[in-house]
DNA sequence: GTGGTCTAGACCACC
DNA sequence: GTGGTCTAGACCACT
């Protein structure tokens, strides 16, 4: 369910995180769920361990997961603020591409017709 | 003219490709200018010559700057499509956003409203 | 497998960048096989890990390798077009000698001789 | 007469040489016939003059030009020796493209091709 | 262990 | 003075 891409630059373990914050965003993984074992999810996407087990400990100290020792770790109770926070930086996100684009000398009717194509594509 | 942000995690030898890409790009300097020396811009900014050597053959290698054995490095005659070049990462950019924005649940009406604010601010 | 000639007025870096490109040419190398470390290579060649990234550095700014954190470097995937840009380096070589021939009055039946004893020399 | 190239990689010194054997192998240049003087010709290429000093010096080396105090340069008499360093000069890069064509993989007709266009073209 | 960045200091050719 | 190359040694993040 997770993919990651080797060649890129983003650390893959950060590439894990934004995995599962995915999953739940899109309803794909529910609160109180069991997540993939560290040892399992690390075999499956063939990978060390202890890349897996830094990607959940990164989660757990944003309170979006939780573990329960001897069982493995869960989708946290109050994982639907991953919508605000991911909205927060997709804010940042449209904050600074427009900073950019209007140092460049493109106007905003420019823009919003590039999102109308990009939020219509695929 | 170059300025460093030394909190910044991208590193200074970017931080320098991006500020003179920028001063081309709004016309504060010109094809066949000079920059200033290695050396020079070194001292002015407070690193290594190495860095901005580093800089500069970055922008060699792009073609956007040439340098004369003995007299310095200039801007290239093909500069301008210094333009073209930032605008197609900026189109990437806001593609990336808006995909992120559909994803997260975002209409086009929240993102023209967030792009407008950050338009005209500041 | 790579060999330097210290006597040689290319810059080592350069060297390096034309070993890693013979060997993807001649298939001894192929895509997704892991590059000797930064490190190791420095170490057997004699020379300072910091040349070696540079040489390394221009590969993956051709596309020609990749770079992973924290593993290694690989030959990229679309490293079979080497064989491609050589093959225009090498008409360039050959346009430019011609006119240069030319130019010195040299005919064609001359250069075919002395193209056929390099071709079958050594 | 002599045109530089200003981004060029290889030396202004080197350029004039160049340009200078180039006039006596076309037969623009007599030995015996006066050269500018060095301060007549670093005007007219718009260079430091110790520069032109430099090349003439090399020739002077070379025996291709010698000096009269107080009068100036002159082609030197054995100047047509200049045909034969040129057609060595060839030879060896006829050599280099050949052992670099054939460690890629192409066959001498395809050699024989290229010279054949690159010979009658322009 | 890996690559990526940066510094300090040196040497070279060229102008 | 200029850029180009190289060394030695350091620190960082990632696996």
């Amino acid at each position: 369910m997770i993919t990651l891409e080797a060649s890129s630059k983003t650390p893959i373990y950060e590439q894990i995180i934004e995995g599962v914050k995915a999953l739940v965003m899109m309803g794909k993984m529910h609160p109180h769920e069991q997540l993939p074992s560290v040892r399992r999810l690390a075999r499956e996407l063939g990978i060390n361990p202890n890349t897996v087990q830094k990607a959940y400990a990164r989660l757990r100290g944003e309170n979006l997961i939780y573990s329960v020792a001897g069982k493995g770790d869960f989708v946290a109770d109050n994982a639907s603020r991953i919508r605000d926070m991911k909205r927060d930086e997709i804010r940042e996100m449209f904050i600074a591409a427009t900073r950019a684009a209007r140092d460049a000398g493109m106007w905003t009717d420019e823009i919003f017709q590039l999102v109308d194509e990009a939020y219509s594509s695929r």
